[in-house]
DNA sequence: CTGAAAGCGCTTACAG
DNA sequence: CTGAAAGCGCTTACAG
C-alpha cells in the first residue's frame, strides 16, 4: 500500500507538507500542491481511514440498529424504505453506514461497546424493542441517537404523524357513511398508543360509539393474527361495516378472512391498511391506506443525526413529525 | 477514552503485557491476566478498532454493493431478504457490514478506492449494473468479491438455479395441460439468459411450439411494463393460455391487465410469478411461482466471501447454485 | 512469563 | 509557505 511517506520522498517534500497539500488545509504553494496531487495519482495513493480516524478521532460512520419484534429486520417493507433514504442522505453528506451488532470476534459485547469500539459517531434506532436494556443503555449514552417512531428521552426522533393520520383515516371512513368502525391495532408501543388515541378521540368527536369489542390486538406486519382478528369481528352479531388494520400486510390477512367468509370488499365490508406499501396499490380492490413518506422520514433522520453529532453540546431534541398521505382507495365503499 | 496505557499504569504492568493479556495470546501468568481483565472492566475499557486496524491491517469489515437498474436498492423485496441473511451470517462470524459508495467527504472516488480507503476486506455485489466500469474495476481488483446471480470472471458467486427452476415451472404448467405458454422475461442479463434457455429448451423438449410473439421483454420488478406486455398478449388472436412473468411484482401488473380485460385468473388464463415473495401467497388466487431460498443464498454468499478472504491465494471460484422451490399454487389452472 | 522498542499511516500545533 | 516532532492506541517481534 502506498502511503503519504512514499509521496513525500518521491516529491522531496516533508510528510507534513504532503498531508496539508492533500487535505487542502493551511497554506501550501499552488505549485507544490499540484505536484503532490499529481504524484499521489501517479502512485495510486489512497488514504488510510484507520490511520486518519486514530489521529482525528472521527470515523464519519453512522450505525443502524434495526430489528423488530418479529425479526423481519431489513425485510420489513416499511423500514427498508426508511433505511434506504437514510442511507442515501447520509452518504451524500459524506458519512458511511454500518450495522450495530453484539459481536466482538467470537465474543459478545453490548451494543454500546460495539459503537465505542468501532468509533461510530451516531446511531439511528428503528423498529426495535425499545425496552431492551442494551438499547436503553445506548439511547442513554453519550453517543448521539435518533430514533424513528419512538421517543427516547434525551434523543432526537422522527415520528410519523400517527395520531392525526389515524384521525384522518377515521374521518374519511366516516364520510363514506360508516359508523361501526372496528380497529385492529398492533401490540402496545408508542405508535400504537398514538393511533389508538387518534381513533378513540376522533370516534368520540364524531359522536360514534366506541365498542370495546371492536378494538382487537394483532401483531404488526402479521397477516395471520390479523386474519384471526378479522374472523372474530365477522362472527359478531353486530358486526362492523369497516375494519381498520394495523398495516397493509395485515390487511392482506383481513382480505383473506373476508373472502373465506363469502363476503366481498368493499361491497359487504370495507377495510383499510396503513403504511401504503407498493403492493397495497397493486391489488384489487386497491387498499385505502395511509401512505407514509418513508423518503422524508429517512432523510430527516439522517439530517437530524448528523446535526446532533455536530452539535453534541446542544442537540436538537424536538420531534420531527412527518405527515402521511391518505390514499382514499377502493377498499372503502359506502356503508349501507 | 480509557486506553491500554491506563490499564498498564493502574496495574503496574507494561503496555505489551496488558495487550497480550487482553487478547489471550502468548504466555501470560493466569493471575496477571485476571488482574488486567478485571481492571479493564473496572475502568470501562473498550479497545479502539482504528488503532488495531492500523497495526494489524485487518478491519473485519465486509462491503455491500447493492443497487439495481431501477434504484430499488434496499427496498427490493428479493434482495433485502438476501442481504438480511448475509448480514446475520457475517456478523455471527465476527464481521461487520457496511455499504460501498462513491463518496469521499465532498468528493467522489471510485468504488474500489472507497474499499481501499476504508480497508474493506471483501465485497458482496448484488443486484447491480454489472457493466458499469467501476463495478468491473472492483470485480477485477485484488479485493475479494462474491456476486449474486451474476458471474464475474475470477470472482466467487452464488447463483439461483434459474435454468432448472424455469424448466420446472414450464413443466408444471405443461402438466396442467397448457401448450400456449407465453414468457414475459426481464431485460437482458445473466439471469434472464438462463431463464430464457430454460424456457426454450424445455418447451422444445416437450414438443411445444415456441412462438416469437409469445416472448416479450419487461423490466424486472415493474408492474407497469408487465401490465403492458400482458395487455399485448391478451389482444393477440391466438392468445396464450398461460403467461410466465419475470417476478411476483410483475405478476401483480399482469393480474391487473387480466382483470381489466374482463378475464379471470385462473379460469380464463393462468399466470406464474417468480421469487416467491410473501405477498404472492397472501392474495387470491395465490400465485404459482418459484420461491427462492433467499436465506441460503445470503448465508452461502457470506460464507464464501469470508472463505475467499482467508484463502486469497486460492479462492473458491466454483459457482454455488441454490435451487428454488416450485409453489404449485392457484394461479395456474387446467387449460381448457 | 514480562517489558522496551519500533512502527502501522496519518494530522497538527509549533517553529522557522 | 515548509518541515521536524510528537502522538493517536494498538500489536508484535525481540530480548531478557
Amino acid at each position: 500500500m502506498v502511503s503519504i511517506r512514499d509521496i513525500s520522498s518521491k516529491c522531496g517534500l516533508s510528510v507534513s507538507t504532503v498531508s496539508k497539500a492533500l487535505n487542502g488545509y493551511s497554506y501550501v504553494k499552488e505549485e507544490t500542491r499540484r505536484k503532490v496531487i499529481e504524484t499521489a495519482k501517479e502512485l495510486g495513493y489512497v488514504p488510510n481511514a484507520s490511520a486518519r480516524a486514530l489521529k482525528t478521532n472521527r470515523t464519519f460512520t453512522l450505525g443502524i440498529l434495526f430489528a423488530d419484534d418479529q425479526h423481519n429486520g431489513l425485510t420489513h417493507l416499511y423500514f427498508s424504505h426508511v433505511l434506504n433514504s437514510f442511507k442515501s442522505e447520509a452518504e451524500e453528506r459524506g458519512y458511511n453506514i454500518t450495522f450495530i451488532h453484539k459481536r466482538y470476534g467470537k465474543q459478545t459485547i453490548t451494543l454500546l461497546q460495539n459503537c465505542k469500539f468501532r468509533g461510530i459517531e451516531g446511531v439511528c434506532i428503528a423498529c426495535v424493542e425499545p425496552d431492551e436494556p442494551e438499547v436503553q443503555e445506548l439511547a442513554g449514552s453519550d453517543v448521539p441517537v435518533v430514533s424513528i417512531d419512538y421517543i427516547f428521552p434525551g434523543c432526537g426522533c422522527v415520528l410519523s404523524d400517527n395520531r392525526n393520520d389515524m384521525s384522518e383515516l377515521v374521518r374519511y371512513v366516516h364520510s363514506k357513511g360508516h359508523k361501526k368502525i372496528a380497529f385492529v391495532h398492533g401490540t402496545d408501543s408508542y405508535v400504537t398508543q398514538q393511533r389508538i388515541n387518534g381513533y378513540v378521540d376522533t370516534m368520540r368527536g364524531l359522536g360514534l360509539e366506541i365498542k370495546r369489542e371492536y378494538m382487537l390486538e394483532s401483531l404488526y406486519a402479521n397477516p395471520h393474527t390479523a386474519k384471526k382478528a378479522t374472523e372474530k369481528l365477522l362472527r359478531m352479531e353486530d358486526r362492523p361495516t369497516c375494519i381498520l388494520l394495523p398495516d397493509d400486510v395485515s390487511a392482506f390477512g383481513a382480505i383473506e378472512a373476508i373472502r373465506e367468509a363469502g363476503l366481498k370488499v368493499p361491497e359487504d365490508i370495507s377495510i383499510t391498511g396503513y403504511d401504503g406499501v407498493v403492493y397495497s396499490q397493486l391489488i384489487y380492490p386497491r387498499l385505502a391506506t395511509i401512505r407514509q413518506d418513508t423518503g422524508r422520514i429517512g432523510r430527516e433522520a439522517a439530517k437530524l443525526l448528523i446535526f446532533n453529532i455536530k452539535h453534541a453540546q446542544n442537540p436538537n431534541l424536538v420531534p420531527i413529525v412527518i405527515k402521511g398521505e391518505l390514499l382514499a382507495e377502493q377498499s372503502v365503499g359506502f356503508a349501507r
